[in-house]
DNA sequence: GGTTTATAGTTGCAAATGCAACAAAAATGA
DNA sequence: TCATTTTTGTTGCATTTGCAACTATAAACC
């Protein structure tokens, strides 16, 4: 099992990733939960929609957008439709689906959650980095992110 | 939301790191569902067990090592020991607990799964980064990686 | 046009996860 | 020694996720 020494480093930094990952996105849930807020994943759907035209979009384009199955969108969207901060649109031009839209209380949440989020982020992860380092990883971790 | 500039950079850091992390993820968890192999977090458990003296372990350390609530570790070990691959044995001194030990066929397992995991580390992983990057990433990751 | 194939989304069911409450043993400390 | 607090682990319940099967519409192909 990963014992030839040129794999080590590799396997050594493929682990790094992952629980520098978990560690940080921890800490943010707990801040998150802790305020009495949903979450993660409210939010990346929600300034998906509010970068979007129109602050709509397609549950395929959502489940391109934040990497989670149509099924797993499909539900996720019922959840935040029945919060109010989100609204499905009937598709003049594909009759299978609709937009789904962002609500003025879905940008309010966005908002509050920003407050939440943000700070952790600076507290968890940019205040542990150089510039440098900063720079270093968003030229090598788009390497890594594509599908 | 995250709109000044000084921030920017740090924003796309932040999502690109938990981006690739899923996306190598999928692409090994796939890989092992496709094997008709247990999911990745039955391997880390193993590769603990395999490199802990006498080969086993108690589950707070468990929890600790792989980054999973107590509760969680709990569940998981029922599974792993109801499918043979690893055995609670009983601590003598401290009856609280058991060790978790690492059985013959759960090592064969671990095989088996590093099989198809470490070419996957390579296909997604090694294979798309300099050896410069890599060395970079092993210098940076740990910094955002305790808790 | 009409048939076939692909795409978008939903739903049922099983499995996994999170949270909170709980039990039991160990450590602490008066 | 005995009461209190901490640590270790389990369990019930609700929520979430994953997989597979399904519906409906759109696109592609003759």
């Amino acid at each position: 099992m990963e014992k030839q020494a040129k794999n080590r480093d590799t396997v050594r930094a493929w682990a790094q990733l992952h629980r520098a990952s978990r560690v940080q996105l921890e800490h943010v849930e707990a801040a998150l939960r802790q305020a009495g807020l949903p979450p993660l994943n409210w939010y990346d759907v929600l300034i998906e929609l509010y970068w979007a035209e129109d602050a709509r979009m397609r549950q395929y384009e959502l489940s391109d957008a934040v990497l989670l199955p149509k099924h797993g969108i499909s539900r996720l969207i019922d959840r935040m439709e029945a919060d109010g901060v989100v609204l499905r649109e009937s598709c003049e031009t594909d009759r299978r689906g609709a937009y789904i839209c962002l609500t003025q209380p879905g940008e309010d949440l966005l908002r509050k959650m920003w407050r939440v989020y943000g700070p952790c982020i600076d507290a968890t992860f940019s205040s542990k980095l150089t510039r440098a380092e900063l720079r270093s990883l968003q030229k090598i971790l788009p390497k890594l992110a594509d599908r």
